[in-house]
DNA sequence: TGGAGATGCGCG
DNA sequence: AAAGCGCGCATCTCCA
């Protein structure tokens, strides 16, 4: 086995244990039988697809995202001008000697003003009401913007685009992670986005699974009524609203849908009536009480009795000793954490969590493969971005759109999965 | 001085 | 009683 293949069989075997990254990251172990403990595994497909997808991931890296710079540069002076003028404003209220980005002194300062908190963040910050806790949180954000920005403009080539570092096998779920710059976390902002362009004469070809990890979840849960709301193409966050309220599904509106939304994502892997009520009150200005989250909750898996088995499940497996690892529908492994103790909250996260998202990656990477030829140019999770030029962009969205629907091949019936595309000369578009 | 850990927050 | 998951990055703080 080339030196290569063995760092992925590595990387592949090791999957979920707590290692230090470079040395399992860069030297091959000669002296082992890689193809055999691959195969005592069970991960030699899952291992020759990530030897395919390699060299497609090197592609993607040389060809780069380009990026206007022009457009980066006096977006980079906005969100400077924005960040002083936040600093100044935090300053202004809680005296020139705090620094917004210190934790401490912010919590020393609020403290002053009568506002003890356990915490500073967005959490304990929206909560707290307060006028100056409201404008660190500006500072906080018009912070991370400029640096962001700044980190985009930095990470430029002479080619005027971005190499970024994709790795395949940067997670534990099987995932793609990104560095130098991370392209996963680009802010959602048309301003932002719309920095990342496609060259002269040509066009981004976008395509994202749409639900895909509710999708899969239904799937694996085998939860019916998810299902048949996505077989036949009804508003998913809409009907969980409604089920919640009581409501019509057609009259649900946007910011309650949303709020659905997030119950759908955040149910699903377990959060709490705390969490959820958190969450309502932060992302929305609800004046949700934990009380009636729990309601929520009671009610998200009355109507979703198949989510509820699946998690009693899950939460036996993560008791179970003889549970060590866990599973995508590929087939991936990712070890779990030892049971008994506090790691058993971490057991079942992992359990629920890594054969959907896990799942989902397989997929996107199966469809990477098979588009190995064409010219990608970026991916984010359930997302790929391709670089063509105009007159073949038409073609290009049929073709990804194919290649995505066929990921999931032989894992997830495909008539449960749909992909969106769209072309613009920008990112987000 | 510099490394480890904590904190906080951007994305899917 | 109480816990969404998965990342990368910048900054601050503490300690050797």
């Amino acid at each position: 086995m080339k030196a290569e293949e063995i760092i992925l069989a590595q990387r592949v075997l090791e999957a979920g244990r707590p290692v230090v990254k470079d040395e399992l990251l860069r030297v091959p172990d000669e002296s082992r039988d890689w193809q055999g403990e691959l195969r005592e595994a069970g991960l030699e497909k899952v291992h020759e697809r990530e030897v395919q997808l390699a060299p497609v991931v090197a592609a993607m890296r040389q060809r780069g995202l380009g990026v206007d710079e022009r457009k980066l540069a006096t977006l980079a002076k906005l969100a400077e001008k924005n960040r002083e003028e936040a600093e100044r404003k935090v300053k202004e209220m809680l005296g020139a000697g705090c620094n917004p980005r210190s934790p401490k002194q912010v919590k020393e300062a609020l403290a002053k003003r009568g506002l003890k908190l356990n915490s500073t963040d967005e959490v304990a910050l929206v909560m707290s009401g307060d006028a100056a806790a409201a404008e660190v949180l500006r500072s906080r954000a018009a912070e991370k913007r400029a640096q962001m920005i700044k980190a985009y403009g930095e990470a430029v080539g002479k080619d005027g685009r971005i190499h970024a570092d994709f790795d395949p096998l940067g997670t534990a779920t099987g995932r793609f992670s990104c560095r130098e710059p991370n392209l996963q976390n680009v802010g959602r902002d048309a301003a932002m986005r719309s920095c990342f362009v496609a060259g002269p004469k040509k066009v981004l070809v976008m395509a994202d699974y749409t639900q895909v990890e509710l999708r899969v979840a239904a799937f694996l849960a085998k939860e019916e009524a998810m299902l048949a709301a996505f077989r036949s193409g009804e508003d998913i966050h809409a009907l969980t609203a409604a089920k919640l309220t009581g409501q019509d599904p057609k009259g649900i509106g946007e910011e309650t849908r949303k709020l659905a939304k997030a119950v759908n994502f955040g149910l699903l892997y377990g959060m709490s009536a705390r969490g959820l009520a958190e969450y309502g009150r932060i992302s929305f200005g609800l004046k949700l009480e934990e009380k009636e989250a729990r309601e929520f909750r009671k009610k998200f898996f009355e109507a979703y009795p198949a989510l509820q088995r699946w998690h009693d499940q899950a939460r036996q497996s993560a008791e179970d000793p003889k549970v060590a690892e866990v599973r995508t529908l590929y087939g991936r492994r990712r070890w779990l954490p030892p049971p008994g103790g506090r790691m058993d909250w971490a057991r079942f996260t992992a359990l629920v969590n890594t054969p959907v998202q896990g799942t989902c990656g397989d997929a996107l990477k199966q469809a990477m493969v098979a588009l190995a030829d064409a010219p990608l140019v970026s991916t984010v999770h359930d997302e790929l971005i391709l670089e063509v030029p105009e007159r073949e962009a038409a073609a290009m969205a049929v073709r990804v759109v194919a290649a995505m629907r066929a990921g999931f091949a032989g894992l997830v019936p495909e008539n449960l999965i749909t992909v969106a595309v769209r072309q613009a000369t920008h990112w987000g578009g």
